[in-house]
DNA sequence: ACAATGCATATTGTATACAACCTGCAATAA
DNA sequence: TTATTGCAGGTTGTATACAATATGCATTGT
């Protein structure tokens, strides 16, 4: 069901896409016209485009000035990745509750793909998007729909930033150490010890971007 | 700024005023024609305002077949209300911590303007929205604004059920009680209290709202 | 009788055309 | 000089017109 996609859907996802790859820096203005033309299809399918993506926060509408996309500051990075720790430990303690062999294993299969991919080449041009499948797979038997979706809006909102601070900071190992450290507990059912090493997990990520964020600040503050 | 309001935006508005007031069985589906019609506006800015209210999870859209006002399941509800109590507790706490005395006046006074107009007519078609606004103003001070967005989602998401409650139970009373409560509690500067009723609170709402569901389900079944 | 197919109709999705509005600059007046 | 007003150009917002798709019914064949 819903396999046909509209063309206001596929410009969506294609301008997510680029957006989350951080082609357009913070507050660029998003030409309807332009966008229109890059993907052969009228302004009105971009339009809903745009307005799909407003309401996933990545870009923000003012009446008669179009869209423009968003910029996060670091308070409310901060907020985000708190919103994160809280809602995911949440899930993952209720996922631990009602874990089976076949739910790890699938988790864990993820994390070895990734490992192999990681040993191999290094593209981590999609590691964003191996991060949060494995997230999803160890989220999943929690059986929280509506809770997922939150889970997943706070990541849409937060990736470029993700995204950045990888471009930056070598942590993707630390974070892959973490990920196999997650299974063990939810594995042997220690939920507490999970959470807790989800929090600082995700804690830790957060503090790494700001850390990129003050930094360019201050670059960018000499450069004028 | 922002003060402009395009057609979409308006039609967003009402449309969204209607769904809540429960105009629409769950389900039904909303003829873009008939909607241009009633609102005298091209298809254009009615599909826009339905793609807005779809993000906030009143209708649905199904490619080619249009948008459907969407219904929320038992277990949907509750997990939502579950979502309430964990963000809203969160917040609450840290509203506690730097409340000041204006912020405590504030939300007492939207508690006053509320038991007075309670108490003169009875008009509760707008109750729904002084609840909220009393739990925002007793929020605001912990000044997280990301968190309220997402709480004010929840909020929307639910609110029809709220209504029908409220319709066929007569919980307004307690409720308002509990706000007092709230507010004493927030007063005296305990959260452990505050919060305990808080949860309490919501998932007294969330019980109310599914008995009210179920029986519903019982006489239609009776009714066939 | 019943299932499958094709057509008619209605509704949605999109392109084009036009109106409303914002922005920046030039001209004018204090 | 500086603030204000009006206009020009461009972008967004919306109406209208058309294309694509889903649904229901009639038709056909078995």
């Amino acid at each position: 069901m819903a396999t046909y996609k509209t063309r206001a859907q596929f410009v969506a996802d294609d301008l997510r896409q680029r957006i989350l790859g951080g082609e357009f820096q913070g507050g660029t203005q998003l030409r309807q016209d332009a966008l229109a033309r890059d993907y052969e299809v009228s302004r009105i399918p971009v339009r809903e485009a745009l307005l799909t993506l407003e309401s996933e926060g990545l870009v923000e509408f003012h009446a008669h000035r179009g869209a423009f996309t968003t910029e996060l500051s670091v308070s409310k990075i901060r907020e985000l990745f708190e919103l994160r720790v809280l809602l995911e430990t949440h899930v993952l303690r209720r996922a631990i509750a009602n874990l089976t062999e076949a739910d790890l294993d699938e988790a864990e299969s993820i994390l070895i793909k990734y490992d192999e991919a990681l040993n191999s080449g290094g593209e981590i041009g999609n590691w964003s998007e191996y991060n949060f499948a494995f997230h999803k797979a160890l989220y999943a038997p929690a059986k929280l729909p509506e809770t997922m979706a939150l889970i997943s809006q706070l990541n849409t909102k937060s990736d470029r930033y993700i995204r950045m601070q990888l471009l930056y900071t070598q942590e993707i190992e630390k974070a892959e150490k973490e990920h196999h450290g997650l299974l063990d507990f939810a594995r042997q059912g220690d939920a507490d010890q999970a959470c807790a090493l989800l929090e600082t997990h995700i804690q830790e990520a957060c503090e790494g971007i700001v850390a990129v964020l003050e930094n360019r600040a201050k670059t960018m503050m000499q450069q004028a």
